[in-house]
DNA sequence: TTGAAAGCGCTAACAG
DNA sequence: CTGTTAGCGCTTTCAA
């Protein structure tokens, strides 16, 4: 009797589908996975057959004898910050039509856990791996995972991240740098002197891209960077409401802050109002990404944007091309965009 | 040459640590999988060497043996969509600790890539598939995905849904009707009569429950519900928008906009400040499920607080506690926020 | 063009 | 407590 058997796994095998078509295993094999060999009649037939059985090939037992999974791993930070849910939902969008499902994982910001990640995506076997959070400026807090993945790559699996790392592969550039610098001179321009920055951990590639942006605009304006207040805090709202705090207290007499992403900037907006400081009147607020919400704030954020759905697109699609000898570099266009936090100072 | 193969698949089999550590493989394996039988020494042992050696379990190996896989699967409406990203947040960080890794994918609000999606989880063979997202009214729409998910639980799998109830299986559930009779009732509250509703399409469950809410608070006001404008859009920021412009022109007369999620909030607030139509005082306006930038949107929005992130933790644990013969439902309390974006009615 | 059969790496009886 | 061995369901030579 079949049926037990059926009842024991709950689904149908290759087998089964083969004997209702009367054909070998191995050509059921053959004519489902679109291999040349059998005729296009019978496999025409065994593929009717299937439809109708409602046969589902086991992925893992496929996996196994092929070596190779229809599957990619997607690492971010936290998928609840909507950075990288953007981001995830274009790798979602090339992912699906392709036939790929996704695995998600978080790093948390930490090299130690996203190692972690990196090989439990190994050892599923995953197509491609997609990491999607920032790198680190130290190199050698990364060497772990740059090892892993490049082992990955040996052996056949794509790998494309997106942002600056050290990892030697395929890569998603935001111009986080040249960001950086158009979003100040937009502050300079408008007459701001006396500028805050709120940022991120330095050790994360991001931040140092940014800031070097900052830098190099503040300096060509003919100030001194050493002047400018850069107050460090957790890379998110909450990071920034409590820079925010430390800004009121030490430095009251800027007229400009630029937080460095829009999270953080979120964050500072929110602690100005219940300060009751007016934005843009007194005080200025840029960020930098420009997720959806950045546009519905009001007032609403002045920010650079930056493609985040078209870099998870862009992200797989570079880990499912043809692998190429050198690692590529995608880099994907940023744009200052001027909204309602952004005024003069006041007189 | 062993080195020939190691090369070839790219890591190390259980044969590999065996001989190692000088046991063989079964021992191997109760030893990694903490299988009791072994002697604690020896297991001791046998882990020391799998860890110095790197060794990293092939998962579709392991799932095809033992028939179940330690992964779950996620299905979303758009992960991009704050209300999936913090509920896919809240099932990430329950499934790490416990070992799993979880695939998501998206359904797009469409009854036909939902089933689809099912059974490609299905043919995964995850362990669990947790369906986030509003249900459809219509019990015929969803019938093969919940035949599906029966044959599914039937030979083993887990299932848990969010938020739906025709699927008959084990539920985390927000009081959707209550919640909508909280915000009705809180824009009743403050003397508004005249007020228009913005909504997604009424085939959702969502929708559907939370309108009967409102419609009790607004039927227990001593109002006709039938004289409440009820404009039907996209359940989206768009729609929202959409919904807003469509207000003005038929309904000018409206004191306050209730809208049935916090996206299509965000766009009425959008419009109205477009329109210069100031909030609250000319038009109060209020949302549903309390996405993270809901406070720091000028004006705050006035909500209900749904617990996204909990309500993912939730569904998982569900999924992950022993199986009971019957639905469970874990009903989800919401809370009514009341921020800035509401005030009575101008006199 | 088709079929038989040897694995893919691991788990889980079943012996010892 | 430990080892032997038969599969898990599929892909892929190798023969026919």
């Amino acid at each position: 009797m079949t049926g037990l058997r059926e009842e024991r796994r709950g689904s149908l095998r290759l087998q089964d589908v083969a004997e209702a078509a009367g054909v070998s295993i191995a050509t059921a094999s053959r004519s489902l996975s679109g291999a040349s060999g059998v005729s296009e009649s019978v496999a025409e037939r065994v593929r009717d057959v299937a439809r109708s059985l409602g046969y589902v090939a086991n992925v893992h037992a496929r996996s196994l004898a092929a070596g190779t999974s229809r599957s990619v791993g997607l690492v971010v930070h936290e998928i609840g910050d909507p950075y990288f849910s953007e981001i995830a939902s274009g790798v979602l969008h090339v992912a699906a039509p392709a036939g790929l499902t996704v695995q998600i994982c978080h790093s948390g910001r930490d090299p130690e856990r996203e190692l972690e990640q990196i090989r439990t995506l190994v050892a599923s076997r995953v197509g491609a791996i997609i990491v999607a959070g920032s790198g680190f400026v130290d190199p050698a807090v990364q060497a772990g995972a740059k090892a892993d993945l490049q082992a990955f790559r040996a052996h056949g699996g794509r790998v494309a991240v997106i942002g600056r790392h050290h990892l030697g592969v395929d890569a998603v550039l935001p111009d986080n740098r040249a960001g950086g610098r158009a979003v100040a001179e937009h502050l300079l321009g408008l007459g701001h002197r006396r500028i805050a920055v709120v940022t991120g951990s330095r050790m994360l590639t991001t931040v140092a891209d940014r800031l070097a942006g900052v830098e190099e605009a503040v300096t060509a304006a003919g100030l001194r960077f050493a002047d400018v207040p850069v107050v460090e805090a957790e890379f998110t709202r909450q990071g920034g409401k409590q820079a925010a705090e430390q800004i009121i207290a030490e430095h009251p007499d800027v007229t400009a802050v630029l937080a460095l992403n829009d999270d953080m900037a979120i964050g500072v907006l929110s602690v100005l109002r219940s300060r009751g400081v007016p934005v843009p009147e007194s005080v200025s607020v840029v960020g930098f990404d420009d997720v959806a919400v950045a546009q519905d704030l009001a007032p609403s954020l002045t920010t650079v944007r930056l493609p985040m759905v078209e870099m998870g697109e862009k992200a797989l699609q570079l880990a499912l091309a043809d692998p190429s000898a050198r690692p590529r570099r995608r880099r994907v266009g940023h744009e200052l965009v001027v909204r309602d936090s952004t005024a003069p100072p006041p007189a």
